[in-house]
DNA sequence: ATTTAGTTTAACCATTTGGTTAAACTTGAC
DNA sequence: GTCAAGTTTAACCAAATGGTTAAACTAAAT
């Protein structure tokens, strides 16, 4: 069950997170970060002296949930195809519950200012992949295509739809339950896409 | 061949797009903008009154390259899925061309001071896929898979990479050379996923 | 020669913003 | 009771920023 009073650290954190998630680093105030927070200006520079020092708590915080955590699913005796497909159902379940994360470390990583983060990404789940691929092309059963390619395409067929939400949302004529809906389904349909593709 | 003097409304109109698709709106100033046009400050706000007004100027300028023009693909006498294969050649050519395109168009219609902007994009295509796709359907030529996430999937694979490039490269260990080479054979790697995901 | 649009210079303004400070107040630990 | 950390209040500061203004200058069109 959750903790009913929050710390003021953490509900600094909560509120810092809301603002530079919805706003981005330059569209936030610290203002509007002290007042989500229910504190004043003072108190919010008296935990993290500047807005630099909090944005990068923040992003600390988050980016653990920009890749699924995927540890054990290499070391499971399963068709690669099928660790894929979990892979991709933890994905989407993340993102389904994180939908403004990948915009935000995306534009952190594009900011001039802030591309040192970069060092901060947990990469290591992508070239897991890469390389989980390449065993298998040996053993003959998969089909014979660039491990990066695959990457990014499994990458960008889950993530691309938080990022565009409000772009599809209107082409389809789709509302926030749709939209979720169509996102669980999503899951089984990537699966079948991996299949498709996989096979040799 | 390119106009050797660019008018001062042309030149401040580059420099603009320049600093908003490199800084953001929230990160530009309109002195830098009125330097990288080589101009000063009250020229600027001379031809452009406010720095919305200018933003506008832009985003309608370069929104068309947000999807590509596609129109004449769905009259040519080939099968869906070659058709399908030319709208990702000629969208992912246009994003070598445009990479930092995506990421100014998904932050303008995902920051709530700019989300009407999200009426000015041409959706058209989007809607023009899954109905064609339809059709194909009801003739029993393609899986029968969802429209929706049929079209997710093609945009997602295509731009995700120009979203992700600083986080591909440092994984993949590439140059922004390497990349390109990686975006050009992305095309025909595209088609083929594509043919096994339709084929029947 | 005069007009006119385009352009520069440079100062100016109001507001926003990140950040600071100092004094007073609260509350739980010792 | 005392002490210290946490918190509030409220004022303050310096810098940045979008935008304005007025005067002077340039060059092409009339």
């Amino acid at each position: 069950m959750p903790k009913l009073d929050l710390t003021t650290e953490e509900k600094i954190l909560k509120a810092a997170e809301a603002i530079f998630l919805r706003d981005g680093y330059d569209g936030s105030r610290m203002q509007d970060i002290a007042d989500e927070a229910g504190i004043n200006k003072a108190l919010l520079h008296y935990y993290f002296r500047s807005k630099d020092k909090l944005f990068e708590h923040v992003f600390d915080l988050k980016i653990g949930t920009f890749f699924p955590k995927a540890d054990g699913v290499f070391d499971l005796d399963i068709d690669f195809t099928d660790k894929i497909g979990l892979i991709i159902e933890g994905y989407i379940n993340l993102l389904r519950e994180n939908p403004y994360l990948p915009l935000f470390v995306l534009n952190t990583v594009n900011n001039p200012e802030k591309s040192d983060f970069i060092k901060k990404l947990p990469i290591g789940l992508m070239q897991k992949i890469a390389l989980n691929y390449f065993v298998e092309l040996q053993k003959g059963k998969v089909r014979s295509i660039n491990p990066m390619q695959f990457v990014m395409s499994i990458m960008g067929m889950c993530v691309f739809p938080f990022l565009a939400q409000p772009i599809l949302m209107d082409a389809f004529g789709a509302d926030k339950k749709a939209f979720d809906v169509l996102m669980e389904q999503r899951i089984e349909e990537l699966k079948l896409y991996v299949k498709l593709i996989l096979t040799p």
